[in-house]
DNA sequence: ATCACTTTTTGATATAGGTCAAAAGAATCC
DNA sequence: GGATTCTTTTGACCTATATCAAAAAGTGAT
């Protein structure tokens, strides 16, 4: 999906509005495995996921990655706090795959939500989706059973489960890679 | 917190634009234990806490109450996808404590979203704090032990975590109420 | 003060899922 | 088309936390 297809869909940008808000926004092509975002740095950019998947991740105390959030296409992607605080990023980010994204910076992003009202809207409900999302991943997390969180896993995300690694999956749910192979096996057993 | 003081902290609004928007506010005092949304129905309303302590929790499938969130005062309050999306609300909301909470509906609400370019910043604001508010208790949920969750509770909410029951707290932060109880016996020994 | 009711603590036991280690399978590279 | 490296699976064992049940401590009403 095409970053103005995207922004159409939320909100109706007139003509006008919407050439000027895309002409702030960067094109990338980035191959994978190039941090976009390390630990420590101040995350500058929100991007858009035209093609590809990206994800947000930390190392834990025994210095083991743990996946916080999938960025599919279609969506933004950035390190919450350090973008929008210009605060020290917890997180690293980085695509999985070579990827298409489209950058903006905060300054220019603030200038859209100064100048339009109708962007600052786009914000809001992005925002308001997002956080719906994880309160979502927040309940799958806390009281189901390792099993369930797979199941949840295979309807929310079905596109993400089969293209990324399995020990990212498990750590984005909260389980061991073992536990998630054992599941997984099992299920393909019923 | 007031209303009006906690409003003109996130974004500067003349003294005639607060006045309109505090006057779709309405102040109601409610005694605890009254739910103020059920399992089902539509959340009408967006709730600001003044005084007491709301939460909202869901009913498992052994009919156990699991706690999601919780709001203390200066918070606003609801059944988030309910509220948004007009749809059944997965979750009770309730209050705590006899409490003063200021309503909102949704109608209302988006008529001050399409009036005020700063309302519209002022939801945008809200929506991306309590997004990293979730995410971060996401993290501590996903790959902490049950005291080191007890120990984020502490410095995250020390206001609400001795005004609740013990057992509303356990299942917030996805233990067993006998677990937490021993963790807390454990720590006031060190 | 006593009774009824709710919440918290304590003890005993069970288990889901973690950890460690090694084998098997895929992917990548010269 | 091996050799090398990365990913997934399998097995054995262990631990944190759940569950069940009962006792203890609080709370409130009469």
């Amino acid at each position: 999906m095409t970053i103005s297809d995207f922004l159409m869909d939320l909100v109706d940008f007139s003509e006008v509005e919407l050439m000027e808000i895309l002409s702030y926004f960067q094109k990338e092509e980035i191959t994978k495995d190039q941090p976009l975002v390390k630990e420590g740095q101040i995350c500058r950019k929100l991007y858009y996921v035209e093609k590809g998947i990206g994800r947000n991740f930390y190392l834990n105390s025994d210095g083991k990655e743990i996946t916080q959030l999938f960025f599919g296409e279609g969506r933004f992607m950035t390190s919450l706090e350090s973008f929008f605080q210009e605060s020290p990023s917890l997180y690293y980010v980085e695509l999985l795959e070579d990827s298409i994204i489209h950058s903006i910076s905060k300054e220019e992003l603030d200038l859209l939500f100064d100048k339009y009202h109708k962007m600052e809207r786009l914000g809001r409900l992005l925002s308001t989706e997002m956080l719906t999302k994880v309160v979502h991943k927040l309940n799958a997390i806390q009281f189901q059973t390792a099993g369930e969180r797979y199941e949840y896993m295979l309807t929310e995300y079905p596109d993400i489960i089969y293209r990324v690694p399995l020990g990212m999956i498990a750590s984005y749910l909260g389980m061991s890679q073992e536990t998630l192979s054992r599941i997984r096996k099992k299920k393909s057993r019923e």
